[in-house]
Formats: C-alpha cells, structure tokens, sequence
DNA sequence: AAGTCCATCTTACTCATAGTAGGTTACTTC
DNA sequence: GAAGTAACCTACTATGAGTAAGATGGACTT
C-alpha cells in the first residue's frame, strides 16, 4: 500500500531513531499500537502486518512475543481490564455505605468508557474471540470483572448463596455494558446520567437482597 | 480435503438425490448448515468452503447468495432474531400485569437459550462484526429486541422521557443476555432459577419506573 | 582490544481461505 | 425442440496469518 516502502533511506530525522529496544519495552509499545488499530479497524479487518508496521518492527516480532494475533489481542484486553479494574477498586474505596460503593464504582465505569474509548473498544472486543481456543483465557479475564463485584457485596451484604451472587455479579456487569454501549452513540449522556439510571434500576433489588439476610432464593 | 472430488459417480444412494433447487429453499438450506458450522467453529474458524461442501454446493453459490461471510452471518443472526422474538412475543401476550408479562418474557428467552443453543451462541458472536462494514445490519437487528422491551414497557408503564425507556430497555436486555452466558456454565440452573433471579434484581427498579408517572429523572 | 554469546531483529518464504471471472447444465416456456 | 434463464461449476487471484533460517548489535568476559 505505502507507495515508496518503509521507512526509506531518510536520515532519520524523527529524534527517535529506530533502535533495539528490551523486550519489556517494546511489548508495550506493540500493545499500545495494536490497541489503536483493533479499535479502529476492528479485530477482524485489523492486520498484523499494519501493526507491525507502525511498530516500526518486523512481523515475526509481534509473533515472538505474543505468538498468535489472538494474543495479542489477549494481552491488549488484559491491560484494558486491569486499568479499569485498578480505576474502579480505587473509586469505591471510602466508600461508607453499599450504596455509595456501587454509585462511586458505576461512575468509574462510566467515565472510564468516556474517556479511555480505545481501551472500551478492546474489551467488547473480547467477544469475538469466543469458540477459539483463546477463549479460557477470555473467561479468567472476565471473571475479574465480576469478582469484583461479587466480593463487594459479600462485604457490604450478607453472603448468601454464591450461586445467587455470582448470578447478580453477572446482571450487574451486564447491564452496565450494554448500557455503555448505548451511551457510545448518545453524547449527550453524561457518565453521571448514567449512572443514574444504572442505580435507580438496580439498586431496588440489590437493596432487597441486602435485607433479606438468611432466606434461600431458588 | 475430499479425496476423491465431491459426489463421484456414486449411483445416488442417498434417497435425496443432489439436486438443483429452487433459490429461497437453497437459501434456507445453506442458512441452516452455517449456523450450525458457525457455532461449532466458532465465526473466525469457520471456513466458507466447508459450509459450501456441508450444503452440497459449491462456493460462489453461497457468495451469490449472500454476497460475502459477514452477509451470511447476518442471514444467520437476523434468523435467529425473528425466532427469539418470535417466542418472546407469544409469551407475553395475554398477561395482565407488567410484572407477568416480564416474567413470561424472561421465562420464554431463558428456554430458547437451552432448547436453541446454536441460534443463541449465534446471537452471541454478533459482537463480532463491530467495527466492520456490516456493524449497521447488526445495529437493526439488535434494535428489534429493545424495541420489544421498550413496546412492553410504554404499554403498561407510562411512556416518560423516550431517553429513560431506551437506556432502561438496554439494561434489562444487557443483564439476561450476561446471565444466559452464565447459564450457559451452569447446567444445573434452570430457565425458571434464571428467570427468578433476573425478575428478582430488575423488577424493584421498574416496578419503581411504573409507579413515578410524570416525575423526569436527569 | 578482540572474541563469544544471546537477545533483538530481518528477509523471504508457506499455506489457508475469502472472494471472483467466466463457462456449463438442467429446468421452464413457447 | 429451440430459446431463455436460473442454478451451478471449475479454476483462478489476493490477502493475510504464521514460520524458517539467518543477520546484527550490544554486553560481558579474558
């Protein structure tokens, strides 16, 4: 596609010449890059050879450090859900009431998918890669996600059966993405509107679980 | 792959005969067999010339037919949408209180995730397609079942902001289509537990909708 | 300073598969 | 039974994932 090749014989006049690099380095430079190019084309039509390219690296790099483009995307979601993760554990903290833990950790979330669209991107990406052998990975990757939930209720609410709170965890991550990618085509939504609407639909019922500390739910 | 060519000289033994066939009925066939091949494999797994030889037919038929992989998966899909909302109208007709049109609804989509499993796995890869030129296609049929919801819920609660209505129909499809994966490791939880628990966590919050009639929420 | 070793990096391939050009065959209709 | 058309095929191109085998630069010894 590029007319004159790579990278031609100019003297390198960007101020960072293209060096060798240790390795740690450079995969999060891979990661970063193959980010913004699985969001923007999407995982499918995204090529590794593009990513290689803005890498500024040959293909076989990408494949000795990540060994599959399936792994690579891995990686980038891995990422992804660490920093939201990190974002969201740190929101609720303080937090004095279950209530006021779940509204602080959603507006987290919610500002979270505003801001950091690309990374948003990646994680909804993740379902493309069920039903290929990457998808054990995907599974651990999401259980984060509703473990934190569900640990935040053991603390706040009695324990209850763990069936019906990894059940909830579920709806309640549910809702919200699904929520976030309505918002993706409605700007005018503020992350605290949305949140909003997120309390004032499941609060109701997480409060009555909370309430109802020792009877068996089917 | 098949090492003799496909169908030799072999006599016909198969009481259906290979035959030509008229193009809507072919249609259904070839429909049929991908989603069958697209669950198995998974969406990227999944080769068009393995659909094709499963059909009986050649390749291009199944380009001229659907003119690309992404236009046979939305065939898919769109399929297994008409029949999931198929059901879930059926459901909810004759109910005579929100709460028991909810319930029915909710019950009728648990049970097409069990008895269904290669429609809904279908459903599920439709994230697949984001971000490709096929992304509009999905955005329709996905508006079909909020919609559904949307339609249930301005019949028997008051209409109220059309913003509240669509983010409300969102949540309440994001939190069973996360459940139904769940479900989906959890053989022991029956469509009517699933039902209970997403009833259980959602209806305090649009019971409470029901009951503010002309109270705008931010 | 020269030699050795390993991690980083490259060129140049293979192979599977999405998609297509152009021709062939069977069924229908007059 | 000739003409027309819808259903169908063989044989191809193009692209992109993944790999084999080798080149290069720096660090560390002696």
């Amino acid at each position: 596609m590029s007319p004159t090749g790579d990278t031609p014989a100019a003297p390198a006049p960007a101020p960072a010449r293209r060096k060798r690099m240790p390795r740690a380095e450079r995969e999060q430079q891979m990661i970063a890059i193959a980010e913004a190019v699985f969001s923007e084309r999407g995982y499918l039509a995204a090529s590794m050879d593009e990513i290689a390219e803005r890498v500024g690296v040959s293909k076989p790099m990408l494949y000795e450090y990540f060994n599959s483009k399936e792994g690579l995307l891995l990686a980038c979601i891995g990422q992804s859900r660490a920093e939201l993760r990190q974002v969201t554990e740190q929101a609720v903290v303080g937090a004095s009431t279950a209530e006021e833990a779940l509204r602080r950790g959603l507006g987290a979330f919610f500002s979270f998918i505003r801001e950091r669209r690309e990374s948003w991107s990646l994680l909804r990406h993740e379902m493309a890669l069920i039903g290929t052998p990457a998808a054990d990975g995907i599974e651990e990757t999401r259980r984060q996600q509703t473990d934190l939930i569900a640990a935040l209720m053991s603390t706040y609410f009695d324990g209850g059966p763990s069936f019906a709170v990894e059940a909830t965890a579920e709806v309640v991550v549910g809702a919200c993405e699904r929520l976030a990618i309505w918002c993706e085509r409605h700007d005018e939504v503020t992350p605290e509107q949305a949140t909003e609407y997120a309390m004032d639909l499941l609060w109701g019922g997480l409060a009555r679980r909370a309430s109802a500390p020792s009877s068996e739910r089917p």
